[in-house]
This record gives structure tokens, sequence and C-alpha cells, in this order.
DNA sequence: CTTCTTTGACCTCTC
DNA sequence: GGAGAGGTCAAAGAA
């Protein structure tokens, strides 16, 4: 999607256009009435009043001076918020997507935990073949808050405890919905079919089971079911992965099929170098992008969704001019300003 | 008629 | 080997 860049362009006062010597006769707007009425009226005023408006105009240019100073001051705090914040966005960016990579990197070798462990013993196994389908022993864990586009996720290796990895892609999600909704139906952008369900011992609410509809040969189950403990939250249990790509739908952003979760999918640039503080929130975060991998993706899509979104945007613009509002002496100062170069103040 | 969902029966696994 | 629980099948019904 081509979304303009969201552009808070904060010209409240540029302090190179605010040099006391330039409020004489070609001075920025603030003071250009004053001095062009001082310097239009010179001929005709007499001595007294040409100091009196000399003198206004030293005090003008002096209280300019000082809201000039003031406004680099809050210019600088909120440069450095915002610096501040990208460094930790990016932070965990990089974390994250070391995490992703390690993860996808380790599908043909595991990770040391799990490598090098010695051939399966010929213990009880299932003579179905629904668990040999995958190829991993990922788990991981999914924590998505639909309700607010927050998404947290745990990645963890868990080889079985038996020893026998038996290469199988087992991802957790949890998804918050109406508490009304007894459709247990996750939208992660799959087709399902549904082929069972079972209610379980330590839930009252029952599960259902779920196969990839997509494709006949996709090996993917997942399980779908209300958590015992919030019965707006549902937990989704995927195995395995997907042997094709993932259905495109109307709607999703092709830009930000970020695997599970790994980059902030949009990217924050500061210029500094003015006043004018822009945050582009429509370039994709640089991570590390895998398709067709996996279902965590909806969140990402979500999450670029709601930044992308008239909503968002706004919000962002409310919070920026809330932080400057906030500042009681920015607003004071301001005011004062305000007040002083009204006429007859 | 086709496709999908429901649901009871059956299978497998674990204790 | 039996019981209980989870997982899957497949017939029946609904859309
Ligand atoms: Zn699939």
């Amino acid at each position: 999607m081509g979304t303009a860049p969201v552009c808070l362009d904060l010209m409240v006062g540029r302090p190179m256009d605010r040099e006391p010597s330039l409020a004489r006769c070609t001075g920025s707007r603030t003071e250009a009435g004053i001095a062009s009425s001082a310097c239009s009226r010179a001929p005709s005023m007499t001595n007294d009043e040409a100091k009196i408006l000399e003198a206004k105009l030293t005090q003008v240019s002096e209280e300019n001076r000082r809201l000039t100073e003031m406004i680099a001051y809050l210019y600088g705090n909120q440069a450095k918020i915002l610096e501040a914040k990208l460094t930790q966005v990016s932070e965990e960016n990089r974390r994250l997507t070391e995490m992703i990579a390690y993860l996808y990197g380790n599908q043909g070798q595991q990770p040391a935990s799990t490598a090098g462990s010695p051939t399966p013993p010929a213990g009880r196994k299932r003579s179905r073949d629904s668990m040999d389908a995958s190829h991993s022993c990922d788990v991981e864990i999914s924590n998505r808050n639909v309700g607010t586009g927050e998404a947290e996720h745990v990645d963890v290796d868990s080889p079985l405890s038996n020893g026998t990895c038996r290469r199988i892609k087992v991802k957790k999600v949890c998804t918050r919905i109406d508490p009304s909704d007894t459709s247990l139906v996750v939208k992660d952008g799959y087709q399902w079919r549904k082929y069972g369900q079972k209610v379980t011992r330590d839930n009252p609410s029952p599960r259902a089971y779920f196969r990839c509809a997509f494709a006949p040969s996709c090996p993917v189950k997942k399980k779908v079911q209300r958590s015992a403990e919030d019965s707006s939250v549902v937990e989704a249990t995927y195995e395995g992965e997907h042997n094709h790509p993932r259905p495109t739908r109307a709607g999703e952003l092709p830009g930000c099929t970020t695997q599970g979760g790994g980059s902030v999918p949009c990217s924050i640039s500061i210029n500094s170098s003015g006043p004018t503080i822009t945050l582009d929130l429509t370039k994709n975060g640089g991570g590390v992008q895998v398709l067709d991998a996996g279902e965590a993706q909806p969140d990402m899509k979500k999450v670029c969704r709601e930044v992308a979104s008239p909503e968002f945007q706004r919000a962002l613009v409310e919070q920026m001019a809330r932080e400057l509002t906030g500042d009681q002496k920015f607003t004071d100062a301001l005011a004062a300003a305000i007040l002083r170069k009204l006429p007859d103040y």
C-alpha cells in the first residue's frame, strides 16, 4: 500500500530564522508587523516615539530569542525521546530478527540443544502418518491481542522429552476474540477444514480440530480451544508447516509479510538536521522476510494495517501534539508570546 | 449436486 | 490388559 509518510512538520519556530538581527525590517512573521510599521513610519515620527518603538522592538526581539531557545530545547528533547525509542525498537527488531534467522536457519541443522540426538529409540509410536509429516522440533508460542494489535512472541526450542525429535513444527497462538463468538474460528489467512471436535478433561469448552484445506497434501493441522482461564482468549496450536504459498486475499499488505513477528514493519526516520521531524511508517522494517512460512503473519499484517491506518496516524499526531502542549513551560511561553504580539498589549 | 460441518464411533497412546 | 484421554474417521445433515 502506498500510504504517504506521516510527516510532522513542527515549524513552530525555526531557530535559524530567529536571529535578532533579522527582526529589523526583514524580520520573520511574528515581528513583521511591528518592524515594518516602524520602518515605514520612521520619517514622520518623533524622537520619543522612535525610542519607544525601538525599546519595544528590542524587548520583543529579546523575548523572541528566549522563545526560540526554548523551542530549540524542546525540539532537542523530542528528538532525544524519539531517538531513544527508535534505538529501543531497532534493538528489539535486531534481537527478534536474529531469533527468526536462527529458527529458520536451523531447520536442516538443529540447535545444539536438540542436535545430535541419537536414532530415536523404537518405542511406541503412532502408526498414523499424522506425526511424521513436518520438519522441525520448534515450538513457538505467540500471544496475540487482536483488540489492541499487541503481539508478543516467545520462541522456544522444544525437543521431545524422550529424545525422539520428530521434527514437527508446533506453534501456539493465543488470540483474543469476542467471548460471545462460539465459532472458534481464528483468522490466519489460511483455509481450514474442521474434522473433529472434542471436549477435553481440563477445559469445559470443546477443542476443535482443523486441517489445512488449501492443498490436499498440506500436512498442517491446528487445534483451537478457548482458554480455560479467560473465555475471551482462544488458543490455537499449529502443527507442521504448509507446503504451499499462503492464499493471498484482498486487503493484505504484501510488504508486511514478516514471519514470526520478527521485525517492526515500519521504519521510523528522524530528520534531526532541521526542525522537521518525519516519521516514515510506510517502509518495511528491513528485517528478515520469510514468505510462505507460517501463520504468524496475520499478527504483523494487523500491525501494518493499524500503522497505515488514518486512525493510527491521527493518534500519532495527537500524541506528538500532547507531548508538546503538555509541557507547561512551552505553553506558558507560547501563550505569553502570542499575547505580547497582539495589538494593544 | 457439491462442499462443508457436526458428531458419535473408533483408534491410539499413556498410565 | 484395562481405563481414560486425546485424536481421527466418516456418515449424516446442513448450506
Ligand atoms: Zn496448508
